[in-house]
DNA sequence: ACCGTATGCTCC
DNA sequence: ATTCCGC
DNA sequence: GCGGAATGAGCATACGGT
């Protein structure tokens, strides 16, 4: 039996009404009327084609459509050549509109069967599947065929979907509101939708969750290895003196690193490695792989920490972030491996063998932290004080600054330090060096150079 | 097969 | 990551 | 204060000319 489907048209009318609003509130209505017409079985592509994408956003699903190569489809669609598509652009400055002016001009645009929301993403994922010789000649037709269906409205939008423009002002928090509205009647249950998001990082499956089972179905989604999860981050301050008064019940600091932040994923000898935007980057990584599978005293497990570049023959001493950069590749990765050595510093673990810590407080998770880690001269935990003394601190603070190191973190120790996935609170404070340059305005400062692992020499003029 | 160029996409 | 903008 | 959007440097991939 055919699974149900939406016309995209009906897509293509609420992104016309998001357009012309800038009220959040109002969104959320517009939004939540679309999802209540929405059949469960699309839910989570509508979604993802509210946001622009066409899956979650830690799955590698790219179109590789750039502007070029949408003026040569559009022109093929329309019949039109692409310089004049392209002068089009520089009037309009919008694909978009471009597309739906000169497939406005054909006539029978669009006269044909109508787009769904399923057939417009299967296709696009063929679009998104084309690769090697031949494959931007391939993504072109698919493209130009796709648009010639199109009624004029729906080119408008597929263009910029594919090109990455469709910015409609709703975000993933405005989807959840509404999500919350159209199938919990309320906004008020907004929070348990975000909670269950930042667990699986996926809108769609959250939508769809919640959609065929109301807050019930909320809780299927739980942590689960392999899976990553969205990362909470760290409030700001200029000032020592606003630690103490953003934590009265106390706190630790630790190191903050100069280099790329992970989630290392453990299941038995297999390991995931994704990035702070939950991209799988375990290729890039394979002596973090082997760190992590030998140096964790746990069965299953997924940790947090930062891979920092090491200056060659050393395993204390840092590089910054651009070194480790040259790490970001495909090919080529275990020369890499060799001459861009990297060690990582974890800070916090999220699950241990069956057991979720997501809602222990952060003392007892760097606890259990400290007792899984086989220290190593490529895997540690970030170095760490506990005090309440401010010149001990500031002296913490002034050797990770001398080091090369980006400044401090402050954790809160209170009972509700616990790991809030997605989110940026007060339970996390970063204190980084620029700002403490900043309050030396009295002198001139010189970077003079950036040498291996010693940071930035300063000259005070 | 080998180059440079164009294009698209990621991280802080 | 930091920054700006509108609600 | 929050949510949303914009932003620069370096690598990967495909193309097109030799």
């Amino acid at each position: 039996m055919a699974a149900r489907d939406l016309p995209f048209r009906d897509l293509v009318e609420t992104f016309e009404k998001l357009e012309a609003t800038t009220s959040g509130n109002e969104m959320v209505e517009i939004l939540a009327g679309l999802f209540r017409r929405t059949p469960p079985e699309v839910i989570d592509l509508v979604c993802y084609f509210v946001q622009g994408d066409l899956a979650a956003e830690y799955e590698d699903v790219n179109l590789q459509i750039g502007e070029r190569l949408m003026a040569e489809a559009i022109a093929r669609a329309s019949g039109r050549p692409r310089e004049e598509i392209e002068k089009l652009y520089i009037e309009k400055g919008d694909y978009g509109l471009v597309a739906e002016a000169v497939l406005a001009g054909q006539g029978g645009a669009g006269s044909g069967d109508a787009l769904t929301v399923r057939s417009v993403h299967e296709r696009l994922l063929e679009v998104a599947r084309q690769a090697g010789v031949g494959s931007q000649e391939a993504k072109l037709n698919l493209l130009a065929d796709l648009l010639r269906q199109a009624t004029p409205r729906e080119a408008r939008y597929l263009v910029r979907i594919a090109l990455g423009t469709l910015r409609l002002g709703a975000g993933t928090m405005t989807l959840l509101n509404a999500l919350a509205v159209a199938f919990t009647g309320s906004k008020r249950n907004k929070p348990r939708l975000e909670r269950a998001y930042n667990l699986c990082g996926d809108v769609g499956l959250v939508a769809k969750k919640v959609a065929e089972k109301g807050l019930d179905g909320l809780a299927e989604i739980k942590i689960q290895v392999g899976h990553p999860i969205k990362m909470m981050a760290a409030q700001r301050v200029q000032r020592l003196e606003e630690i103490f008064e953003k934590m009265p019940d106390g706190f630790a600091v630790e190191w903050k690193y100069d280099g790329e932040r992970v989630q290392c994923h453990k299941a038995g000898d297999e390991v995931v490695i994704f990035s702070r935007n939950l991209e799988n980057i375990t290729h890039q990584y394979p002596d973090v792989v082997e760190a992590i599978r030998q140096g964790l005293a746990a069965r299953e497990a997924i940790v947090e920490g930062e891979v920092v570049a090491l200056v060659p023959g050393t395993d204390d001493q840092f590089q910054p972030f651009q070194v480790l950069m040259s790490r970001r590749r495909k090919y080529d990765v275990e020369r890499y491996v060799k001459e861009i050595p990297v060690k990582l510093l974890l800070f916090d673990v999220l699950y241990v063998d069956g057991r979720s810590l997501i809602d222990a407080p952060y003392p007892e998770r760097r606890a259990v932290l400290e007792r899984i880690v086989r220290r190593s001269p490529r895997l540690d935990l970030t170095a760490r004080l506990v005090s309440r003394d401010p010149e001990e601190i500031e002296a913490f603070f002034e050797e990770a600054v001398e080091r090369g190191l980006e400044g401090i973190l402050a954790k809160s120790c209170a009972p509700d330090s616990v790991y809030r996935a997605g989110a940026r609170e007060w339970s996390w404070i970063k204190w980084k060096r620029d700002y403490s340059l900043e309050l030396v305005d009295t002198f001139d400062v010189v970077a003079v150079g950036g040498f291996a692992g010693r940071g930035l020499s300063l000259i005070h003029i």
